[in-house]
DNA sequence: CCAAAAGTGTTCGTGTTACACCCATGT
DNA sequence: ACATGGGTGTAACACGAACACTTTTGG
């Protein structure tokens, strides 16, 4: 079944074109940062846009936005999830596009590999400095982060950012860059460490002139609901 | 700006079609129901489906809603939400659908009035008994009853299927219905007064042959993110 | 006067918060 | 030896859960 032959039933309905975008998030330097890229639509010449592109006729969204990860950014294997969907005419200024946004979030590991692919320009920039933006997408954004900071209290969704083996210490700034807040130390481990989602590896992160750090896991591969904090 | 002209730099891309889909809640008799209608293309006899339809070209997607809610049920004025949206290709077998799908509350009034209308069948159906159903339909039921479970402890999203003046027994009762299970009637009423959420009008029940209860309203036409129960 | 639903406080246990010092390492 | 971040317990408090009787009306 071709897509032509699919969309026959529907030939005289006015089509729409559909888009995914992709917030990608990460922690750099103890900042939540997006990852943006410089449009060269001469007509948008200077703004700054999340990663995007539109779906293929046989394609599921969720393969377009792996598509679009892995063309665009070089990232791959990230954990995604989809966050809403943008649909105002007028949105984009060439045609009506429904955009199905997304939300990704990457390792603190794979940031410097993520920044240097595609032709135009790509950067990491701190979600409270937003530069100017095409389209909706400061306001894409903006939902975004305030999903992922809902999240993070509920759910184990940190697993997306944190390395594969992290303390503590990182666990707990990780959140605390999020959430805006401090939070007490001895408190979070309390709670992280009872609610039994993650486990000691065995092996220490030594080499800061200080005592060494345990190194932790998560102890499941799946972001799980589950009341933390 | 036309559509045609206005999708004129896309022109080469396969275009897809946007639907919208409205999970449309209420709680009858003190089950919560789901307002289906069934299809009449011949493919899918017999099957029924979730109210939707295509978006016009230069209409935005909540005005989809409305009218779909409109023209296709008589329910107009109705709190709604976006709930995700549903991209497979295959989900329609006529063709490539994308579905925005959104959630509807409608009152405890209303029901009786919005069944009546349009050319197929309509009716409530109890959403732990969903009859055979087209698309993906009945996922998208699913994933609509999930999430009202979950906003309705931290939201107050019950504002949409309750009256304009309810009492705290009707109120606690929706409570107990789309929970699943009952609530301590001291320790309900002293959550939600103490929210402050809302506030008596002033006004009674009578009639049943009881002691008459006290009627309340919501404080505000929006609905709040705010811990319940 | 009886049935039916409305309304109202207190106790107890659990979970959350606030808080300060010793430990292991690298330089 | 000292600077640096890692690691640990306890007491006060607030919050949530459990629980039963009196009040007001209609019939």
């Amino acid at each position: 079944m071709t897509p032509t032959k699919k969309t026959q039933k529907y030939a005289r309905v006015e089509h729409a074109i559909v888009a995914v975008d992709v917030v990608v998030l990460s922690v750099i330097e103890g900042r939540l940062n997006v990852l943006l890229t410089q449009t060269n639509k001469p007509e948008l010449k200077g703004l700054w846009a999340v990663p995007g592109g539109l779906v293929a006729p046989d394609e599921s969204l969720d393969a377009a936005v792996s598509r679009v990860l892995a063309t665009k950014t070089g990232l791959t294997n990230v954990l995604t999830e989809q966050l809403a969907t943008f649909g105002d005419p007028g949105r984009d200024p060439f045609g009506r596009v429904i955009s199905v946004a997304y939300i990704a979030l990457v390792h603190a590991d794979a940031q410097t590999l993520a920044t240097t692919r595609e032709y135009d320009a790509i950067a990491w920039r701190p979600v409270d400095h937003l530069p100017r933006m095409a389209y909706d997408h400061k306001e894409i954004v903006r939902t975004a982060v305030q999903r992922l900071r809902a999240r993070l209290t509920y759910t184990t969704i940190a697993r997306g950012i944190l390395a594969e083996e992290f303390t503590l210490t990182e666990m707990q700034e990780l959140y605390e860059h999020i959430l805006g807040h401090t939070l007490d130390k001895r408190n979070f481990r309390k709670k992280i460490l009872s609610a039994g989602i993650i486990e000691k590896t065995g092996r220490q992160r030594r080499g800061q002139r200080s005592r060494p750090a345990a190194l932790y896991r998560f102890r499941t591969n799946t972001t799980q609901i589950i009341d933390l904090l």
